[in-house]
DNA sequence: TTTCTTAATATGTGATCGAAATTCGCGCTT
DNA sequence: AAGCGCGAATTTCGATCACATATTAAGAAA
């Protein structure tokens, strides 16, 4: 069996071989590098990390309970096919959370908040221009996540990140097809919100940002099949 | 070092050691038999259930990754100690997502489904008129799932349950307090406003239901210190 | 009595191994 | 040619073990 390419990432040395590899296979859903319906092993991770089985199983297991990866009954992993019902529900659950998560951290904006921000959306904008998508994609959870996590007791970034990992092969392929349709930049308008402190303006816009990372890829989705 | 009692379940004998662990130790976060701030460790654990640590670890680490259990860097793992401000933040991320997955189950609500439900409700009175916290608790819950899973492809009750897994120990103890103060019950509003095909109805009722089985725990953390 | 040092204990981690279960391929029957 | 069944190979699962490291306890010094 041809196990799919899993990018690699700087390994620290304080870090147990488990995180390691849940990190590493973490990553690769997120970005996409796994499509849908790809079966795996344990010892073919194994083998292909370099790792002997336990760590993979406890990464692989870990997975399993943010919903990246399904655990078959069987003797088989795989990742979860999509569905286009299944797909419409994720990216609603999506923006309910995300407004849920921004309202919450609205009270905590500040002036260097914002700053840091733009900041973001800058390095956004080069990494578009060079064509780092890998980079795009990071940066672009980057901004989400730095916005919500600014309320100190926010609980709902790992639920976000769940629902971004479910998401993840499709969100990869909006991204890459964002230039072409040269969309209006959702994030400059809810960066445009903050300043004014605007609540409403910044949800809007917000909802309006996680439709169009979608739309495009549930268009492939209902057309041309699972992720071609 | 004494570990708390874990809450014995039946095991099937189809199911992996692991899986049972998990079940296991999931049962009792969720029934709030451990509390907050309570030290664990992997050896003790295995200890207690008569296992070896390999499939503790497996299933602590899944709970890591739903926010059940906490994996500290140092050598100890624990539940997660509960502050105001978290308090707050987990009972206003419950509302939302589940008026969230109320609304999106309510296209599929028939008079089926509906009879169901009161079914479940019948059995919450017997379960309470006996003082049967465990399984008025696994009713409620059970009542909701049912509610939410009306819609094929949700994907929002692994979220839901690990916001219930992280408010655990509190709402056993608003359920322990549920008879004193005789308020209405909710899950009848619910109930009625499904009858009428009220999504607004159902949404505020859902919400005075989780709203009623937070305050008084809310309360008791204000003034009491952490689950006294 | 308190604090610092040091030895002893306990713990997490990950590799390895045997057993049980499942899948896959091959040959046979229809 | 298609479906079925049997055996070999692969895989998961969980226990065990060795090692490194953190924690705890004890004892000495202040």
């Amino acid at each position: 069996m041809i196990q799919p390419e899993l990018p690699e990432i700087p390994r620290d040395a304080a870090m147990t071989t488990q995180e390691y590899a849940y990190l590493r296979l973490r990553n690769a859903v997120m970005l996409g590098a796994l499509r849908p319906g790809t079966a795996l092993t344990f010892r073919g991770l194994a083998g292909q990390l370099g790792l002997s089985p336990t760590p993979i199983r406890e990464a692989v297991r870990r997975l399993s309970s943010e919903s990246a990866i399904e655990v078959l009954g069987n003797r088989r992993l795989r990742i979860p096919e999509m569905t286009p019902g299944r797909f419409e529900e994720l990216v609603r659950l999506r923006i309910a959370l995300e407004i849920h998560a921004a309202a919450r951290a609205f009270p905590w904006l500040s002036d260097v908040a914002i700053a840091g921000l733009a900041g973001i959306d800058d390095q956004m904008d080069a990494a578009l221009a060079a064509r780092d998508l890998d980079g795009l994609t990071r940066l672009n959870q980057q901004f989400h996540k730095r916005l919500y996590g600014l309320n100190p007791d926010q609980a709902v970034i790992p639920l976000i990140e769940s629902v971004w990992l479910q998401l993840g092969p499709f969100q990869r392929r909006a991204i890459e097809h964002l230039d072409a349709g040269a969309p209006d930049d959702r994030h400059k308008e809810m960066l445009a919100a903050m300043r004014a402190r605007d609540l409403d303006a910044l949800c809007a816009a917000l909802g309006r940002d996680v439709q169009d990372g979608s739309i495009r890829a549930g268009q492939r989705l209902l057309q041309g099949g699972a992720g071609e």
